[in-house]
DNA sequence: GGGAACCTTGAAGCTGCTATAGAGTCAAGC
DNA sequence: GCTTGACTCTATAGCAGCTTCAAGGTTCCC
């Protein structure tokens, strides 16, 4: 039966890590399913489509605000679907301003290379003196309202 | 005397907030300042210097490991700066996979927009439709080894 | 009945800050 | 000398979207 899919069978039809689907069940994107005798959450189709849907939200970089607001019209498919419209342009805004803003510091940091251009010093290498100047600049370039944000590695 | 200089004086010399500079302290990329009588930091120019250089740094989007690193040439001026270059040879390498990346997202989004001209109920929208089904990708945008994430809003 | 492969919960870690709470310091004005 | 206000201090939590860890419980096969 399909309605006895554990979280590993799930994990496996969506390409999504088990961690990661309860990590969406407790963020309410995912409905708590029904669970074993043992205490294992059992899902059926239905959830695996939810989640293919969100997963592939995902993939576009959407966040879990926009995938929310995206369910709920899948909830409601009699609805007018203007808002999913705007979202999704929204969205692209975003995409194309950070790439413009990726692209400013691509052209900085190309400069600030051109700065060294044979093996020295630390002392007399052209790039730890520009870093020592003042910038100048008091924004950052991930400064787009917080849209997005580098980390680690 | 320059060697008085408070956590507000140096915020102000640097256009970095008061809070960053003790953050920046407990990260261990500023060093421990004197204090004053009344447990104040105080601050000289080689403090500002410092400051100055690291928020250089952030603007041109590098994580603190990576400042960290163009630090400890900074404190060795006499070291070959090779590992400089290559440092910011790589960094320019993750900008400009990131834009290449964002490129790809902006297409796809742009298809998937046009799934979608006029307003319509949500059961018949192009885009809802598109968004179930499975995406076929399994790597995310996002997903160039941790290197860049978007967050909030 | 023993071990492997699975599942459970809860909490902490990642990144680079930002915000909040609750308390202490210090100079100026009355 | 006392208040007011601007500044500073520490400690802790929150942000996004997971991932990782710890310490167990369940199932199934041999």
């Amino acid at each position: 039966m399909t309605v006895g899919m554990k979280i590993g069978d799930l994990a496996r039809a969506t390409h999504c890590p088990a961690v990661t689907v309860r990590y969406y069940e407790r963020e309410g994107l995912l409905p708590s399913p029904a669970r074993s005798s043992g205490n294992y959450r059992l899902y059926g189709p239905a959830h695996v489509e939810r989640l293919r849907f969100i997963r592939h939200c995902r993939t576009l970089d959407m966040t879990h605000e926009e995938i929310r607001t995206l369910l709920a019209f899948r909830d409601a498919p009699a609805k007018k679907c203007d808002e999913v419209n705007t979202l999704l342009d929204e969205h692209i805004g975003h995409v194309v301003r950070r790439i413009g803003e990726l692209r400013v510091l691509e052209r900085e940091l190309k400069e600030l290379r051109g700065q060294c251009r044979v093996v020295r010093t630390a002392r007399d290498c052209g790039i730890m003196q520009s870093l020592g100047r003042d910038s100048g600049r008091t924004t950052k370039a991930s400064d787009n309202h917080g849209q997005w944000h580098r980390t680690h590695r």
